[in-house]
RNA sequence: GGGCCUGUAGCUCAGCUGGUUAGAGCGUCCGCCUGAUAAGCGGGAGGUCAGUGGUUCAAAUCCACUCAGGCCCA
C-alpha cells in the first residue's frame, strides 16, 4: 500500500464499509498483499513459544463451497488469537492429491472408463493427467481462502503426490512392517469378474448400480442328525445359492429365541397329512409361522445354546481354500453353528448361511471364529472346483439353478422361489457383482487399539461427545486397516514380495530402493508405473522380488502429513523441525472426518509415538485439541446439494456481505458442531446489527475527535479513577469484556466471543453509552471532554483487538484508523484484563439504573406522556436495600432522570405500605437443600408471612415458622424479599421494584414541554434546510398561544442553546429568512418559525 | 439394523453443575428519536421447553422409551 492510502489517525472509514463491506475488506486485502501484513506477523514470533496447527488437507479438484469457508473460518479464528496471545503458529498449507476420485475425474475427461481402459490408454500418461487434473481448482481454492481472510502459507505446501511426501509415507510404512504390523491379508468387497476389479462404495453409489432383478430364493436344510426317529435340520436361507459350496458355518443371533418345529414331510396329492412322516427344524420364532406354516414346537433355545451344533456339510466335492492372511484358520472351527450379532429376523430363518470369501458379515464372522476360507467360484465369476457335477468355469450366476437341482435331488432343499431383488451390476458393463475376497495389505490397528483408546482420552474434543462417544466407539470397534488399492493414481505400496518364497521387504526410502536394486530407471519419480519394473533379487532364495501392485489408502496420505509436511525424517533438519510440531495443540476439521482425517492421524501418531520409542516423539494424544464442525445445510435445513441447485455459491455471500459478516455469522449462530441452516438473510441482518452498530459508533467518536476541539489520544486525558461514574462504568465493563472473550477463547468457544462482543458493543457501548453522553463529545469542556473521548477511544480499540481473529477486516480498519503506526491489528497482543479498572459496585448499580430506566418507560408508555414532556416526579420502591443504596448514588439518580427526564425522585424507599407491600419467597436453592421433602409446605408458610415477620428476616433477623407441622427457623438468606403492588395507581413492578411517575402536569412542565416540542421543530428544520451541525442561526418564533409565548420566554437559553441559535426571540418575521416554518407543537399548540443562517 | 447429534416464541438461536415470572435477535403490532441519520431506540402480543413415563421437595435441565430431522456406519 502506498503511504498515501495507509490511514491516518481517526480517519473515516472508507465511504461504502456499511452498504458494501467487500469493498471496503478489498482495500484491506490489497493493504496485507503489498505490505506482506501475513508473513511480517508469523516473523514477528520466530522464536516464540509454538502453538502447533496442522491443516488438513483439502481435495483441489472439486471448488470449494460455503462449508469449506465454515471450516477454514474456525482454524483461522483460532490460529489468529493463539498468534494475539504471543504463540508462534506454522500455517502451513497443504493438498490431497491421490486417490479414486481423481482417478474418476480423469477418466471422465478423457471419456475412458474403467481398468482395462486405462491400461490401454497408459497409466504413465493417465497417472500424468491426474498430477495435473488434481490442480484444476487450486486457483479457486487459493483465491477464496485469501478473501475469506485465512491466512495460510501457500507459498511452500505439502502435496501428497510430491516425491519427498511418498517417501515420508514410505518410511512410515516401513515402520509399521519393521514393527510386524503389516500383514497381507484379503479384503471382501463388490467385484466385477469380467472387468477384474473391485468396485469403490463410491462406484456403487452410480445411478443403474442397482438394479431389480429375478434372483433365486431357497430354504436349504443342514442336518445334524436324527431325533425321535425324525430328521433335524438347522434351516437356512439364501439368495445366492452358488456360495453354498464354501459354505463353512451358520451363524445365529446369540440372544434370539429360536424353535425346533416339527413339520410334516410333503405328500402326494390327496394323501394325509403326516403320512410321509415328519422331520424337526430349528428356525427364529419370529419366522417360524411365516416359513413353515403348520407345525409344532417341540423346543425353544436361545440362539446362544444352539452355538457350536455340528452339521453336515452340503457338497462333499473338494473347495479350493485360501489364506485370510489374518488369522490361522482351522478346519475344526467349521460346520458348526456361530454367534453373530448383525443376524436379523426380518426375512430369512434367522440362520444365516456363512461364505467367509463372498460376505463382509461372514469374513469378519469368520475372522472372529478362525474358520477357513473357502472359494469355489474365482475372480473371473466363475467355478473353479467342480461341485456336484456342475462344470468348472460356469458363471457364478448360471451355477444356482443346477446347484439347487442338487440339493433337491438330496432333500436338501426345503422351499424354493424366485423373488424380485435388488442386486448390483457394474456400472461399466453391465455384469452381475458379487462380493469377493481379493488380496489386500493390512495394517494390524487392532493390535494397538487400547493405546489409541487411551490417547483419545487426553484429547479435549469441541463438542466433547464426538470423541467420547462418536470416536471412541469408533475406535473401541476397530478392525485392522486396509491400506491397499488395486488402482493407479496414489502411492505406491513400498512392499516387494518374492516370487518363490514368502520373503517381503519394506523400502524405507529411495536411496535404499537404487542401493537394493543396483540403479534405478531415468525419470523415475516413485509413482506407477515405472517404479513397478524396480525388481531386486531375493536374499532369502535369490528369486526376484517384485512390488506389490497396489497402491496406498489416500487416507494414510493425509494422515501422514504431521510427518510428511517435513519430508520427516529424510531431510536435513526434519527430526528436530518434528519433535517441535508434534504433536499438534489443535486441528479442527467437519464431523465427516471422524472416521477420516481424525482417525488417520490418531492411528499413525498412536503407532509413530508407541511402537517407535526410536523416533523420539512424545506418548499420548497425537493432536490436544479437535474442533469439529457440522454439516451446513440450506435455510430450510435440506442438504445442499447441485441436483436441488440450493447450494450457496461462497463468492456470491462474500460479495454481498463481506467476509467479516459471514464468518461472524457462521460462527455466532449456534454451535459450530450443530448442522447449521445457511441463511443470507441471517447474515444480512448480523452485517446490520453487530457491524453496523459498531461502525457507527467508530464514526461518531472520530467524526467528533476529528474537529478542530476534539480530541487525540495526545491530547491526554484524566486518569480513569478521575473520570465520571459512566465512564468508570464503561471502562469496567469493558474489562469484564476482557476477561470473558480470552476465557472464551482459550475454551475454544467461537460463538460465546460472538455473543459476549455483540452484547458489548449494542447494549453497553453504542445503546447506552453513547446516547447517554453525546453532548459531552460536542458540547464538553476541558476534561470532562478529553475523559469521555478517551474511554471511548480505548473501548473501541478493545473491541477492534479481541474481534480480530473473528472479524479480521473490519477490526484491521478500526485499529489502524485508532492506533495508527502500531502496525497490524493481527500482530498486537491481546489485552489483559485490568482488574484495577473493574468496579463490580459501579456495573451493579448501573443494572439498576437501566432496570429503573425500562420500567418508567413502560409505564410512560401506558401513561401516553411521550419523552419530551418533563414530569414532576418518580417514585421507587424497593425490597433490597442495597439497590436502594446504589440508586442514591448522584450519578445514578441523574441517570434515571436524564433518561425518562422527570425532575426529581419524589420517593425511594422500602416497604411503605401505600405504594407497596413486602413479601417474602422462599429461596428454593438454598432452602431446598436444608429441608428437602417439607419444602412445599415451607414454601407456602414464607408466602404466608405477614409484613412485620418479612421486616424482620429483611432486617437480618431468624423467623420461626411451621413446616409439614414441624418448627423450622429461617433466616434472611432462606428467603428472597419482594416488592408487590398494593396500589391502585399505574404501577410498574418486577418483584424487586415497585415504579410510580407522577404524571401530573402543571403549567411549569406543560410549557417545558412545549420548549422542547420547539426545539425539536426548529432541528428539523435545520436539518431540512441543509444546515451544517456546528452552523449558528438566528430564530424567531411567533404564535397566539400564550403558552407557547411563555414557552420562549422561559426557556430562551434551553432553546438557543439546543437549537445553535446566536438570536432568538419571539417576533413575527425575520429579515432574510424568506417564508416561515409552520410547526404544531402536539396538544394543540402551534407556531411559526423563522430561521436563517447567522 | 447400530452409533451419535438435534428438537425451547412464526423464524434463527441463548439458557452452567436440577431451584420458581424460560431469555435474545429477527418478524409482527403500537410508539419514539433526529448533532451516529441509506442509522438508532422503546413498548406490547407471541412459549403445554417434540411426546410419554420415571427420579426428585423441585425437571427445559437427570433417566427410560416414543416420535421427527440430520450425520456416520452397516
Amino acid at each position: 500500500m502506498s503511504p498515501a492510502a495507509r490511514p491516518g489517525l481517526f480517519d473515516p472509514l472508507p465511504e461504502d464499509v456499511a452498504t458494501r463491506p467487500a469493498a471496503a475488506e478489498e482495500i484491506v486485502l490489497a493493504a496485507w498483499r503489498e505490505e506482506g501484513t501475513f508473513e511480517a506477523v508469523q516473523a514477528a514470533r520466530a522464536g516464540a513459544r509454538p502453538f502447533v496447527f496442522w491443516e488438513g488437507p483439502p481435495t483441489a479438484n472439486g471448488k470449494p463451497g460455503i462449508h469449506h469457508v465454515f471450516a477454514r473460518t474456525i482454524k483461522d479464528a483460532v490460529c489468529r488469537h493463539r498468534t494475539m496471545t504471543g504463540r508462534r503458529v506454522v500455517r502451513k498449507a497443504g493438498w490431497d492429491t491421490h486417490g479414486l476420485p481423481v482417478e474418476l475425474e480423469v477418466e471422465k475427461k478423457l471419456g475412458i472408463s474403467g481398468k482395462p481402459e486405462i491400461e490401454k490408454y497408459g497409466v504413465a500418461a493417465f497417472n500424468q493427467k491426474c498430477r495435473e487434473s488434481v490442480w484444476t481448482y487450486k486457483q479457486d481454492w487459493e483465491r477464496l481462502s485469501e478473501r475469506i481472510g485465512y491466512w495460510l502459507d501457500y507459498g511452500d505446501p505439502y502435496v501428497t503426490y510430491e516425491a519427498n511426501y511418498v517417501e515420508s509415507v514410505w518410511y512410515l510404512l516401513a515402520k509399521f512392517h519393521e514393527k510386524g504390523l503389516v500383514y497381507r491379508g484379503k479384503r471382501v468387497l463388490p467385484y466385477c469378474g469380467r472387468c477384474g476389479t473391485g468396485l469403490s462404495s463410491h462406484e456403487l453409489g452410480q445411478p443403474g448400480v442397482y438394479r431389480d432383478v429375478m434372483d433365486p430364493s431357497i430354504y436349504a436344510r443342514f442336518v445334524i442328525g436324527d431325533e425321535g426317529g425324525e430328521r433335524t435340520s438347522l434351516l437356512a436361507w439364501t439368495t445366492t445359492p452358488w456360495t453354498l459350496p464354501s459354505n463353512v458355518a451358520l451363524a445365529v443371533h446369540p440372544e434370539r429365541e429360536y424353535v425346533l418345529a416339527r413339520v410334516a414331510l410333503p405328500v402326494a396329492k390327496g394323501a394325509e397329512k403326516g403320512s410321509a412322516g415328519y422331520e424337526r427344524l430349528w428356525i427364529v420364532k419370529e419366522r417360524a409361522q411365516a416359513v413353515l406354516a403348520d407345525h409344532t414346537v417341540i423346543e425353544t433355545r436361545k440362539g446362544s445354546a444352539l452355538v457350536g451344533t455340528r452339521y453336515a456339510r452340503l457338497f462333499a466335492d473338494p473347495v479350493t481354500e485360501v489364506e485370510p492372511g489374518a488369522w490361522k484358520p482351522d478346519f475344526a472351527n467349521a460346520y458348526r453353528v456361530v454367534a453373530a450379532e448383525y443376524v436379523t429376523v426380518e426375512d430369512g430363518t434367522g440362520i444365516v448361511h456363512q461364505a467367509p470369501a463372498y460376505g463382509v458379515d461372514d469374513w469378519n464372522t469368520a475372522a472372529k471364529h478362525g474358520l477357513p476360507v473357502l472359494q469355489a467360484v474365482g475372480p473371473e465369476g466363475r467355478l473353479v472346483n467342480e461341485v456336484a457335477g456342475v462344470p468348472v468355469r460356469t458363471f457364478f450366476k448360471e451355477a444356482d439353478e443346477p446347484l439347487m437341482e442338487d440339493l433337491k435331488r438330496r432333500g436338501l432343499v426345503f422351499k424354493k422361489s424366485r423373488d424380485n431383488h435388488s442386486y448390483p451390476h457394474c456400472w461399466r458393463c453391465d455384469t452381475p457383482l458379487f462380493y469377493f475376497a481379493t488380496p489386500a495389505w493390512y495394517l494390524r490397528t487392532s493390535a494397538y487399539k487400547d493405546k489409541m483408546l487411551a490417547a483419545n482420552r487426553e484429547v479435549r474434543w469441541i463438542p466433547p461427545e464426538v470423541g467420547q462417544k462418536r470416536f471412541g466407539e469408533w475406535l473401541e470397534n476397530n478392525v485392522d486397516w486396509n491400506i491397499s488399492r488395486d488402482r493407479y493414481w496414489g502411492t505406491p505400496l513400498p512392499f516387494w514380495v518374492c516370487e518363490g518364497c514368502p520373503a517381503e521387504v519394506a523400502v524405507r526410502s529411495v536411496a535404499e530402493l537404487r542401493e537394493r536394486a543396483g540403479g534405478l530407471p531415468d525419470g523415475f519419480d516413485n509413482h506407477k508405473p515405472l517404479i513397478d519394473e524396480v525388481t531386486f533379487p531375493c536374499a532369502n532364495c535369490g528369486g526376484i522380488m517384485r512390488r506389490t501392485k497396489s497402491v496406498l489408502d489416500c487416507w494414510f496420505d493425509s494422515g501422514a502429513m504431521p510427518y510428511a509436511q517435513y519430508h520427516w525424517p529424510h531431510a536435513a533438519g526434519s527430526r528436530e523441525l518434528l519433535r517441535e510440531q508434534f504433536p499438534a495443540d489443535f486441528i479442527a476439521e467437519g464431523l465427516d472426518q471422524t472416521r477420516g482425517w481424525f482417525y488417520t492421524l490418531h492411528a499413525i501418531g498412536t503407532f509413530v509415538t508407541e511402537f517407535c520409542p526410536e523416533e523420539g516423539l512424545p506418548k499420548g494424544a497425537t493432536y490436544k485439541a479437535c474442533a469439529v464442525n457440522g454439516l451446513v445445510l440450506d435455510k430450510d435445513g435440506v442438504k445442499m446439494s447441485k441436483r436441488l441447485g440450493n447450494v450457496v455459491d461462497p463468492w456470491k455471500v462474500l460479495d454481498e456481505h463481506g467476509a467479516d459478516a459471514a464468518r461472524w455469522y457462521l460462527l455466532a449462530s449456534g454451535a459450530p458442531w450443530a448442522p447449521k441452516r445457511f441463511d443470507p438473510a441471517g447474515l444480512l441482518e448480523e452485517r446490520r446489527r453487530f457491524f453496523g452498530t459498531l461502525v457507527n459508533s467508530y464514526k461518531f467518536f472520530a467524526d467528533y475527535a476529528r474537529l478542530a476541539d476534539g480530541w487525540k489520544p495526545s491530547s491526554g486525558a484524566p486518569a480513569v479513577k478521575d473520570r465520571p461514574e459512566i465512564d468508570r462504568w464503561l471502562a469496567s465493563r469493558t474489562q469484564t469484556l476482557v476477561r470473558v472473550v480470552r476465557e472464551r477463547y482459550d475454551d475454544y468457544d467461537l460463538s460465546a466471543v460472538c455473543r459476549a462482543l455483540e452484547s458489548f458493543v449494542l447494549d453497553d457501548l453504542s445503546n447506552w453509552y453513547i446516547r447517554r453522553n453525546r453532548s459531552r463529545f460536542w458540547k464538553g469542556v476541558g476534561a470532562d471532554k478529553a475523559a469521555a473521548f478517551a474511554t471511548l477511544h480505548a473501548a473501541l480499540e478493545t473491541t477492534a483487538l479481541l474481534a480480530a481473529p473473528i472479524a479480521p477486516f473490519v477490526s484491521e480498519m478500526l485499529y489502524s484508523r485508532l492506533a495508527p503506526g502500531r502496525g497490524s491489528v493481527h500482530a498486537q497482543l491481546l489485552p489483559e484484563p485490568d482488574s484495577g479498572l473493574v468496579d463490580s459496585d459501579l456495573e451493579r448499580s448501573m443494572e439498576v439504573v437501566v432496570r429503573l430506566v425500562e420500567m418508567g418507560r413502560a409505564l410512560r408508555e401506558r401513561a401516553s406522556q411521550k419523552i419530551r414532556q418533563p414530569l414532576r416526579a418518580i417514585h421507587v420502591r424497593s425490597s433490597s436495600e442495597e439497590a436502594l443504596a446504589l440508586l442514591r448514588r448522584p450519578f445514578a439518580r441523574d441517570l434515571v432522570l436524564g433518561e425518562l427526564n422527570i425532575k426529581s425522585f419524589g420517593s425511594l424507599a422500602a416497604d411503605d405500605g401505600q405504594l407497596c407491600t413486602l413479601r417474602a419467597k422462599a429461596n428454593f436453592r438454598v432452602l431446598g437443600k436444608k429441608v428437602g421433602g417439607r419444602m412445599k409446605a415451607a414454601a407456602a408458610a414464607i408466602e404466608a408471612l405477614a409484613p412485620a415477620e418479612v421486616a424482620l428476616l429483611r432486617a437480618g433477623s431468624e423467623v420461626e415458622i411451621s413446616a409439614g407441622g414441624e418448627p423450622l427457623r429461617i433466616g434472611p438468606e432462606d428467603v428472597e424479599v419482594r416488592v408487590e403492588s398494593s396500589a391502585e395507581f399505574d404501577v410498574e413492578t418486577d418483584g424487586r421494584f415497585v415504579v410510580f411517575l407522577d404524571t401530573v402536569l402543571d403549567e411549569a412542565l406543560v410549557v417545558e414541554g412545549i420548549a422542547r416540542e420547539l426545539v425539536n421543530r426548529v432541528n428539523a428544520l435545520r436539518k431540512d434546510s441543509g444546515l451544517a451541525v456546528e452552523q449558528r442561526i438566528r430564530l424567531r418564533v411567533e404564535s397566539a398561544d400564550a403558552l407557547v409565548r411563555l414557552a420562549v420566554e422561559r426557556h430562551l437559553a434551553l432553546i438557543a442553546g439546543e437549537t445553535l441559535a446566536s438570536d432568538c426571540a419571539i417576533g413575527a418575521a425575520l429579515p432574510g429568512a424568506g417564508f416561515p416554518a409552520e410547526a404544531d407543537l402536539g396538544e394543540g399548540h402551534a407556531a411559526r418559525l423563522w430561521l436563517a443562517p447567522a
